[in-house]
DNA sequence: CGTTTGTCACAAACACTGTTCGTTACGTAC
DNA sequence: GTACGTAACGAACAGTGTTTGTGACAAACG
């Protein structure tokens, strides 16, 4: 023991131990939403609570534990729709709208849905939501159960793409349209006659755009059969 | 320098130079495809070119570099469609499949897509192509441009998906409707209720599926509009 | 009130990681 | 035959996730 400097240690403090799942995650997205995915370390994350990295392992399995717990706060976070028929499209789009907006905010977070699929309950729940609205909206439930399944691939790919413009929207949208103009317009016709249609749109107005674009597909798919 | 054991060095070798881009994202890929992604480090992918980790780095633009590069040979392996409107349907259907098994066989690759969003040549080229297909069949230019986005979407999702079954395709699926049969019938009504439709198909078939639904949900937008 | 018990945080250690850089050996051109 | 410049080597740096033995606290017991 060193007691050089500042002896400040758990044992200096006068009640109970102020470790627990619940306070690791709180630390954790704090650092994800300042910092970043990269900067969520096991170290990092001990030492904004005051601790020692291998003192996290009692409550979390692992970094990977850790971000699958830091998921699910998130997630849980989202407020849910009782579905209605009556207005079942708006209804969809505001739930992922805010799962969308959710994931934005945490960087990082969406690609972890991608390295093993939640399964957790808050989670089934958030399908279970999304579920209820497409029946209600008179989807038979193979359209619905597969549709959940590309409006989830919608919802995680619009928001790593929007974390990517987080730094400056138009940015991006500036760099991507000077990278076009350099092309050779031999090799490239469509792209560089069409730059302006390949980089149209905010994040948002796409997003609401895959969504209506999904649910018209499987519409007009079962009124075909 | 220890002449002990086996002194074997790139210096014994007679001729020039067997250091190059090509080299190195050749034995990462051979990597890649062996153990993962995981396994592709910088110094495992110099060993098996029989070398130090700080060679890789002349070559190559760090690991990020790397991953790049080698998401550049993958996806320039993929055969591209000379865009016919008779069958334009079919030949995105073609495309796309044949990007999606290409990603799959090279597990993570997906994933380096959504890290930094490839503008590269090949990268392009693919997009060129998809454009053309989209165009054949009749959308105007917005709407094969988003749609060019969506269907990004879904051929990366459904290959970070098919990943996860890569070891058994049928385990994943058993022990996620083991999972839905745990819960409780009362909280997740829906969900227990079609677990079925929810595990149905393989992933081609989700695939394909996924595909219709957009290119009729474009259709169906526009001939409304 | 003293002692024992058990829980839990601590910090060091292990085996890695990506990356940088000074040194050294090589093949080639002079 | 010698000098040169290119390019690989390997050590070193600053990190990473994870495991584990040690030690101190607080509560339960006699």
């Amino acid at each position: 023991m060193k007691p050089s400097g500042r002896p400040r240690s758990t044992r200096d403090r006068p009640a109970k131990a102020p470790l627990s799942e619940e306070a690791i995650v709180d630390a954790a997205l704090a650092i994800l939403t300042a910092e970043g995915l990269e900067a969520v370390s096991m170290r990092r994350v001990a030492a904004a609570l005051d601790t020692g990295a291998g003192s996290l392992y009692v409550y979390v399995d692992g970094r990977d534990g850790l971000l699958a717990a830091m998921f699910d706060r998130i997630i849980g976070a989202v407020e849910l729709e009782t579905p209605d028929p009556s207005r079942w499209r708006a209804q969809l789009h505001n739930l992922l709208e805010r799962v969308r907006a959710e994931l934005v905010t945490h960087p990082g977070m969406a690609a972890v849905t991608m390295v093993d699929p939640p399964q957790t309950e808050v989670a089934l729940r958030l399908l279970e939501n999304l579920l209820g609205i497409l029946l209600a909206g008179g989807l038979d439930a193979q359209d619905a159960a597969w549709a959940a399944d590309i409006l989830a691939a919608q919802v995680t790919y619009a928001a790593i793409e929007a974390e990517l413009r987080r730094t400056d929207p138009s940015a991006l949208a500036a760099e991507v349209t000077a990278n076009f103009a350099r092309l050779p317009a031999g090799e490239f016709p469509l792209i560089t006659a069409h730059a302006a249609q390949l980089v149209a749109g905010n994040a948002g107005e796409r997003f609401r755009f895959a969504i209506d674009v999904v649910i018209d597909g499987v519409l007009s798919r079962a009124s075909r059969r």
